[in-house]
DNA sequence: TATATAGTTCATCTATCCATGAAATAATGA
DNA sequence: TCATTATTTCATGGATAGATGAACTATATA
């Protein structure tokens, strides 16, 4: 990933109600949740959402898929990776690799 | 590290030149650059670099320390890694714990 | 003390973000 | 077909981000 990229991921992330949003749907997991479940869940507006939905899907975050009359929406693991992997590298030339490494397996 | 924090630091990180800016501070390491030569490297207004480096400030990204007429501005690395580690575990529930710790091992 | 240097502050202006609510589109069910 | 549901699109307006250049503060040096 790029820098350019990662700003925009960076951006996409940068407001309260996308962070919930991302966050929701990787709880969600691989199937993501339709628009409407993700709304009420979190109390956000139908129009305000799909700006929000579109943001993060424009930056990579996101993947859309049709089903029936509803959207689903998913977080996409791998642009999410690509970025964390982006921070690890601008962040472990200094000295706290170490604490990074332990968050990481302590993680996964 | 909490969500209101999260959304401090990345929309600190969510801009082209503060990421350079982060990125180039990371390099020099603890003991940081003065204003001055950040500037310089990246062709950045002094003016408005004071302004990148309060919003990075501000988020608890840099780090300040006056140095004569200078002021030596470094990457807090902590703060950092409580971002990486935020991001880290909202990405983890999902598929792609091995990609991150990976990537994670390689760097450190 | 006078001057140069390092950074910051301030005022201004433009562009963009984001919330809101009404209207449009598309798919389902009666 | 008609009504309902799910989501998006659009227009509007307020708030904030960010660039710019001039002026200011503080430190160092002649």
């Amino acid at each position: 990933m790029d820098a350019p990229q990662t700003v925009r991921a960076l951006s996409a992330l940068a407001h309260e109600a996308r962070l919930a949003v991302f966050k929701l749907l990787v709880e969600a997991g691989q199937n993501g949740l339709p628009a409407g479940v993700i709304a009420e869940t979190l109390s956000v507006a139908p129009s305000a959402l799909t700006f929000h939905l579109k943001e993060l899907t424009h930056a990579g975050l996101l993947v859309q898929r049709p089903d029936g009359r509803r959207i689903h929406y998913s977080a996409n693991f791998v642009s999410m990776n690509e970025l964390i992997a982006y921070l690890t590298e601008n962040c472990c030339s200094g000295v706290a690799c170490a604490l990074d490494a332990a968050s990481a397996a302590e993680c996964c």
